[in-house]
DNA sequence: TCGCAACAACTGACCAATCAAATACTGCCG
DNA sequence: CGGCAGTATTTGATTGGTCAGTTGTTGCGA
């Protein structure tokens, strides 16, 4: 007789959540003393670098990372004082602002990514080819089917 | 010549990132809309409740919700207040708090579990049992492997 | 072409977490 | 036995986010 409680989703949910922060907690402050990049500053600049001319519109950018566009606001701002990024009009609509990359935030990039993936190779050690493969479709199809809001 | 930022793992992690908050984006409000709870407070009655007595330690709460013991400390006066939980002494050690779901949790709980999940099965729908097995032991190896901290 | 609804970004008020330090207690070692 | 290093929880200060509402801009429909 399971109650309730037992819904097996709900604890591959719950399973899912730790998986992240377990990684994040080791991940993140391994980031921060190497150099000195909060995880999310990392994760805002490696989408940047990885945009065309190297920018993003604050909601283009909001949606990337799943935050906010008032979040994205302050944290755009922070790393724009850090000189990181800087904040580029659009020619065309006045209302949209892009967020570029600047060349010191693709040095530090640079700097903190092998780093990083070093990291991120260690905890992965044991997946093999074919397990990363199914983990990342695996994810992806979360991601879609979460995604469809209504 | 793939650049540094082309990193495999590091887009997974990306996108574990991503799957997790889209999930907690889609289902959090539904369940708040539903019945007034939180989706946090949810995951501390669930573990509550599988756990004998019904009741955690500070730090094993801590420990299973990915959370820093200051953190569990005003989530759990919150949720006391709200009388879903109560703070019990430990008669061994006097420095222990047991927190123990009350049966308003567990009514709460019971209410609020059908619904959310529901609304699992309507996002993991497309998923076959078979998929769902081997999402659940992948997340549980990363969450093994990012756990072994140094 | 004017008016207005829709939209992008930003801001003020607030909230919930973190970090570090304090408090309270335990149990071991000399 | 007494002191002290270690542990569990709480607390004060701060940070980084959300939410709701504002500002400035766009483009469409009458």
């Amino acid at each position: 007789m399971p109650a309730v409680t037992d819904d097996h989703l709900i604890t591959t949910f719950g399973r899912l959540a730790e998986a992240y922060s377990r990684l994040e907690q080791r991940l993140g402050p391994a980031m921060e003393a190497h150099t000195g990049l909060p995880h999310a500053w990392f994760e805002v600049l490696i989408r940047l670098a990885r945009s065309p001319e190297g920018q993003l519109t604050m909601g283009a950018l909001a949606e990337e990372i799943a935050l906010t566009t008032g979040g994205v606001t302050r944290l755009v701002d922070r790393m724009q004082k850090a000189g990181y990024v800087e904040r580029r009009r659009c020619p065309d609509d006045r209302r949209v602002s892009y967020t570029g990359i600047t060349d010191s935030g693709r040095e530090i990039l640079d700097r903190t990514t092998p780093e990083h993936a070093r990291n991120l190779r260690e905890v992965f050690a044991s997946f093999s080819e074919r397990d990363l493969a199914a983990l990342d479709e695996l994810l992806d199809r979360i991601r879609h089917t979460a995604h469809a809001a209504t």
